[in-house]
RNA sequence: UGCCUCAUGGUGUAACGGUAGCACAGCAGACUCUGGAUCUGCUUGUUUAGGUUCAAAUCCUAAUGAGGCAACCA
């Protein structure tokens, strides 16, 4: 007891004096103690190897975000290696345009790959391997037919049968193994099986396929072969060759770590594990928990129905989970590492709120997104006491949270737009905005006070008329008195009109999939997408595809690529601002 | 129901046998030329039952609840 206290003790110093603010802030979640204490007792070459492998077979989303920055943080913060590698053993539905996608959402995440690796590169060593397997003992070609096997498979609370092909002759399997990879049998006709336990209450221990026959060309490896490896066999042979030291995946690859382990013991017996400084590479497969979140819905399935139904406009659209849909609504790369981090690892099956993620992306934008004055939602004010031919210009600063990023110009004139929300003919209690005789700051201009309204034939108010004191120019009064309101406004004749698409959750609640007899369609947001003009002020003309807004007192915006028909920016609504009203 | 895994405020996650902490959300207040930001304070938690121990969120047993596994997908 008394060493322990004084290692407490040592550590509490440790982490107060000795460690800057690198760790001190991050949790020490398993996985990081894992490799910490693994590269404590000793990693081959001392040399933490992680990877994050996607197969090429559609976009990836927020939840691979975490795979990859857990696997990509965990290289880096031991000063290993990240490997990406395309996981293309199934080439039905593989595709170089899904690699370049996925090329493209890393580079982007900000997640540096030290080695791009192809499975498919591997084929011919697969292919010996299973040889050598076969020759072993470890391995034959099963010629049960597929819908049979179920049978000799058994269920999870029953023992399972043995083929009837488990023990023959090696030439045997060595030549229909042969002909499997030729294209010499037809598909489901047979299989090659590790022969492992057919007893074993692990279902993918009872004779496992390693090696299916698929008369279909590979997007890279052409018609080379007509049988292609599974992934149990696959996986941990990609990782050995690579020297992975930690294959880090998600929690419904828990079971089938005994089978990882077994081929791994395999490679072991062949001398196929790569060595560094001298020792044998043995990877170690752990299981994390996916990302849930709420509003959401992560299967590729799903989204897939998504897009073909046109419920979104593709992929890309802003509503979806993708990275490239976050990227386009305005996402940074920075706030989904940082709420990848926030998220935290563990096994343990939750469901994140949404609100995080909104959480982080303000936090970021807040630092860095240049502010504009722009009104969505807009009705007309007259300054009655403004000539109709003057104008003016104010200074205003295009980040608060930033003074380097200097200020720019805004016209003010006679004719100004305000947000309708902005006024109440009756103001409710608590309303400190534009109402008749109540003065209020129009933002870095001055201050004005309405004193009356005109309404339409159907009795909307159709301008607010007021005043403004011209001693407040630049938004302060020489007598130094307060308002309680400040709001925004853009100039009438100086306004340029922009599209701006206002997006919203995808569903309205919390667990669109909670029910199992209930179609996620039924719960999708009919707003989640509102398209209206607003009125910018003139400095926006030139804002670029990708760049960052904050819409003052509204929400954070971001450039889409499209432009309207008249060629000016269209703005997406990344996440509105806090609002305690 | 066989095997595996998990269980800490509303949500997510720390605490590694010795003071249950952090973040998000929520609620107050201060400050503010954004009803934003910032700052301060507050509410809320160890699934249950036994056991081991001076001491249990932590170790053991059981119960309960949740997730995963029975593709020639990954």
């Amino acid at each position: 007891m008394g060493p322990q206290n004084t290692d407490r003790h040592h550590l509490a110093c440790l982490t107060m004096n000795e460690i800057p603010n690198t760790s001190s802030d991050t949790s020490r979640h398993f996985i990081r103690q894992i490799i910490g204490d693994d590269v404590a007792a000793g990693v081959p070459g001392g040399k933490v190897v992680t990877r994050f492998p996607p197969e090429p077979n559609g976009w990836l989303h927020i939840g691979h975000a975490k795979a990859i920055t857990i696997n990509f943080g965990m290289a880096r913060e031991f000063n290993g290696a990240f490997n990406l590698r395309m996981d293309d053993t199934n080439p039905s539905k593989e595709s170089e345009d899904f690699v370049n996608a996925i090329q493209r959402d890393i580079e982007w995440l900000g997640c540096k790959w030290d080695n791009f690796i192809y499975a498919s590169d591997a084929f011919d060593t697969m292919r010996d391997i299973a040889v050598a397997l076969i020759k072993s003992c470890h391995a034959y070609v099963c010629e049960v037919p597929q819908e049979e096997w179920k049978n000799f498979r058994g269920v999870p609370s029953a023992p399972g049968t043995e083929s009837p092909f488990r023990n023959r002759p090696v030439d045997e399997s060595l030549a229909r193994f042969d002909a499997m990879c030729r294209g010499e049998c037809d598909e489901g006709a047979m299989c090659l099986r590790a022969k492992i336990d057919m007893t074993s209450p692990n279902i993918h221990l009872r004779d496992p396929v390693i090696y299916r026959v698929l008369h279909m060309p590979h997007y890279r490896a052409g018609k080379t072969w007509s049988a292609y490896p599974m992934y149990d066999f696959a996986h941990p042979i990609e990782d050995a060759l690579e020297g992975i030291t930690h294959s880090l995946c998600s929690i419904e690859f828990e079971v089938h770590r005994p089978l990882y382990d077994w081929v791994i013991d395999r490679l072991a017996e062949l001398n196929l594990l790569i060595i560094r400084n001298g020792e044998p590479v043995r990877p170690k497969q752990r299981e994390f928990a996916r990302l849930n979140l709420t509003h959401t819905v992560m299967s590729k399935r799903y989204l897939l129905q998504l897009v073909q139904e046109k419920k979104v406009t593709g992929w890309d659209d802003p509503r979806m989970p993708t990275i490239s849909g976050f990227r386009r609504r305005g996402f940074t790369p920075e706030s989904i590492r940082d709420f990848c981090e926030r998220v935290g690892v563990s096994k343990y099956k939750s469901l994140t709120e949404l609100a995080l993620l909104d959480s982080c992306v303000r936090d970021d934008l807040n630092r860095r997104a240049t502010r504009r004055m722009a009104v969505i939602n807009p009705v007309k004010v007259v300054i009655d006491n403004f000539p109709a031919d003057a104008e003016e210009f104010f200074d205003a600063p295009n980040n608060p949270e930033d003074p380097a990023a200097g200020s720019h110009q805004v016209p003010f004139s006679r004719e100004l737009w305000i947000e309708r929300d902005d006024f109440m003919e009756v103001p409710e209690k608590k309303f400190f905005r534009v109402t008749p005789g109540q003065e209020v700051r129009l933002r870095y201009a001055c201050l004005f006070k309405c004193t009356h309204v005109e309404k339409d034939a159907e009795g909307n108010v159709a301008e607010i008329h007021g005043t403004w004191d011209p001693a407040s120019r630049g938004g302060t009064s020489p007598d130094g008195r307060k308002v309680k309101a400040t709001i925004h406004w853009v100039s009438v004749k100086h306004a340029l009109p922009v599209e701006v698409r206002l997006y919203d959750k995808l569903f309205t609640v919390p667990e669109p999939q909670a029910d199992p007899d209930r179609d996620p369609h039924d719960f999708l947001n009919p707003n989640s997408l509102v398209t209206r003009t607003a009125f910018a002020e003139p400095a926006l003309a030139g804002a670029a595809p990708g760049e960052h807004f904050q819409f003052e007192r509204l929400a954070y915006f971001c450039v889409d690529p499209d432009r309207d028909a008249e060629g000016r920016p269209v703005f997406n609504r990344t996440v509105t601002l806090k609002s305690s009203t």
